[in-house]
DNA sequence: GATGAACCGGAACTCAGGTTCCGAATATAG
DNA sequence: CTATATTCGGAACCTGAGTTCCGGTTCATC
């Protein structure tokens, strides 16, 4: 139990590396679909290796959400830097649709109906969560978005384009139409 | 492959009922991941008999989807006699995402990435794809709905809603959002 | 009612994909 | 360099779910 100090071995830890992008890319190309045996060709290893550093499918899927949302709340923080409300709302919407866009394992994770979904167990280790709240309450005070805007709208939206997101973009379509109907009094 | 007009056998007929009730239901319930097993037992037969009157699991779920879509066009049909275009649109809309509510697998026909997909397949014997279109163009032409929009966005939409019917119906709250975006100069 | 064709039941088969196991290989301490 | 704990590889195993098969049963006809 508080073994876990040891250091791994070089050749372990580069491993698990390996592990993990093999797995992230293919998990980013085809979802939940990806089969342990491809990744562990992809990775260059066996698949006794893989099952070495993660318990089950299970583990190591949560392993890649969870690096996956921890870049997705570096973006959401940069965004929040942005002095324009505004400005800081759709530059958030922007770079989480298009990494979903571009990550078909993100929307898998996203949209599944697996419960406790990995979007809870993601949320509990980043504060994306609150992020996504500051960015909302900033652009509702501007009057950039309509008075009873909530960040659970902003979750609502986001699964409604990531529905639309099947080979064609018609989901920034979709966007559009959508941030028409959300606009507050002050759209800048 | 002309022998198809022999007549059913009188038990035949009303087995070939019951599997498509029980699966029916089974579908409506929790979409794809029902088990032949489970439907043979709710309609009381042996997977054997499931069977002799499906293919496979393909066919049966084609035929299952291919009855819903029948009834969806009938609603759609109903709508459109509506006198007021906008009344028309709603009440299409609204239809629509109720069935697809009350029934996952529905939605998971939908919303899948299967290809073709069970909606092209089902589009190709109901003329619900022409309805509409022409009710989309009535409420276009009242202005009830913005100018460019077209039988596409309703698809947007409705997937949108779809991916949001998680247990609570938030659902509701995003279409009041979105036809908020979608609304003409003369919303009535 | 007897006869044969059509139909039914459900145990057994198949196949895919996750997981385990253990002998072989390799890194690190002394 | 040797000893030993770690780690690796991948064939074999296990499980779950779709599908098949065929002896027994039921309907329709004469």
């Amino acid at each position: 139990m508080s073994a876990s100090e040891r250091p791994l071995r070089a050749d372990a830890r580069r491993n698990r590396e390996s592990v993990l992008d093999a797995a992230g890319e293919l998990f980013a190309e085809r979802g939940d679909a990806v089969q342990m045996d491809e990744i562990a060709e992809r990775a260059g290893l066996g698949v006794g290796t893989v099952y070495r550093h993660f318990a089950d499918k299970q583990a190591l899927l949560a392993a890649i959400i969870g690096r996956r949302f921890e870049a997705m709340t570096e973006s959401a923080r940069a965004a929040d830097d942005s002095e324009e409300p505004g400005t800081a709302f759709e530059e958030l919407l922007h770079t989480y649709l298009e990494s979903a866009q571009a990550d078909a394992g993100f929307r898998f994770a996203l949209l599944g109906p697996e419960e406790p979904s990995w979007v809870q167990i993601a949320s509990e280790k980043t504060d994306f969560g609150e992020i996504i709240e500051r960015v909302v309450q900033r652009a509702v005070d501007a009057g950039w978005l309509r008075a009873d805007f909530s960040a659970q709208d902003f979750v609502l939206i986001s699964r409604g384009a990531m529905a639309n997101m099947t080979g064609a973009d018609d989901w920034r379509r979709y966007v559009e139409l959508m941030l028409e109907g959300v606009r507050g009094p002050d759209p800048q």
